[in-house]
DNA sequence: TTTGCCATGTTAAATCTTTAACAGTGAATT
DNA sequence: AATTCACTGTTAAAGATTTAACATGGCAAA
């Protein structure tokens, strides 16, 4: 594995890099020692070439007739998409979809922890959702540096998606997810991911229609 | 317009137009009657060429030195994204998610219509959320058919996926989008959209990593 | 031992998507 | 009336991603 080529791996390879790791942990839980490219493609619905390709991309390789190692390929794909210490994420909303997400990381092992949530509603602030405690918004920006906080989630109202932003980049932030259907602004050294249920839906039914 | 080429409108493109809809709406609430094209770029982060592109791919023109008239493509991409009638929609799933998903439609004047949420608890069978029903998802397949639903969404745990997939397979279901990060096995006729949060959380952690 | 098979790894082609380049055009200006 | 300017519409190039094609290699069976 050459490390130069890594910062060059395809966005669409790191995606489904994670969905392999996660696709591979279940096979490693049910004691499957071995996987071929097919069996993961199968998994995932797409083309064992593709997974062949990802696998080479990142520089591993399998051997003939028994295909990947499981362990060997979840430690590398966690090399790769891990960092050794783990980052901190924030919450900001705690409204259905932000408490959606709390919860789902409860208990996951991994190298990412949500350690705060963020509201601005009074009754919200101080209680625990998930395991993860709830702080006022206004804090927002001085508990980033405070906890360490490497990612922010925007699952607030569109109204106040700008705000949030605002707050999370000041806060001196270096990755954003926003959940919201608002785009929002961040100066180019800040990530962005946006994504859109909405959009998604209205595109499931225009090839409904289409179809 | 040709309507033939709208059956080959690119996935990205459709995407877009639903985004940029929602802009339109907005700036069309405040009473602006005209737009142009890097306007509508800036709002989504993109370049105006792309905006240009795209409407001219729905065989819309603008004026010069005006642009383009908000209404008049409001209602144009309405043709494209929408069916006249209407499509109904299932929440499969009434978990945190999946009331995330039915809160946020409450109230949104749009074709797409939430007409039922399906759980297997008990506690929730029978209530009502965000004015939607909540039935039995051991009716969902009966359901699917009297009730006229082309798309479900899926949004129980990982575990019921597959499960939740099959039932609405079965029950007829035209389209799927899957939440959870659990892939489903579709027939073709069936489109399938899945997307997976986990995946965009660790993608974001890796470009924050690698920057 | 030889043959056939079924895997991987890799390069090349095809497809999809974005970006660049530029022609055309009508209002405003002089 | 001519000129400038700021837009749109469109084609061509570039870039990203997927898919195809095929070389290679080792195990199993004849």
């Amino acid at each position: 594995m050459d490390k130069n080529n890594l910062r060059h791996l395809p966005h669409k390879t790191i995606e489904r890099l994670s969905q392999y790791r996660r696709a591979l942990l279940l096979c490693h839980a049910n004691g499957k020692t071995h996987i071929f490219s097919h069996e993961i493609a199968k998994i995932q619905h797409i083309t064992a070439v593709q997974v062949r390709r990802d696998i080479m991309l990142i520089g591993y390789t399998g051997t003939l007739r028994k295909g990947y190692n499981v362990e060997e390929l979840i430690v590398l794909i966690g090399k790769i998409l891990d960092t050794e210490e783990g980052l901190n994420v924030a919450v900001v909303g705690v409204g259905n979809l932000g408490r959606a997400i709390t919860n789902y990381f409860r208990g996951k092992r991994t190298k990412l922890s949500i350690v705060a949530a963020f509201d601005k509603n009074p009754d919200k602030i101080g209680k625990k959702y998930s395991g993860v405690e709830c702080f006022d918004i206004a804090d927002l920006k001085s508990l980033i540096k405070q906890k360490d906080i490497s990612i922010g989630i925007i699952t607030v109202t569109p109204e106040s998606a700008a705000e949030a932003c605002k707050a999370l980049v000041e806060g001196g932030i270096k990755g954003i997810l926003n959940y919201t259907p608002k785009p929002v602004n961040v100066p180019p050294h800040v990530y962005l991911e946006e994504y859109d249920m909405i959009t998604s839906l209205e595109k499931v039914a225009f090839f409904v229609k289409t179809h």
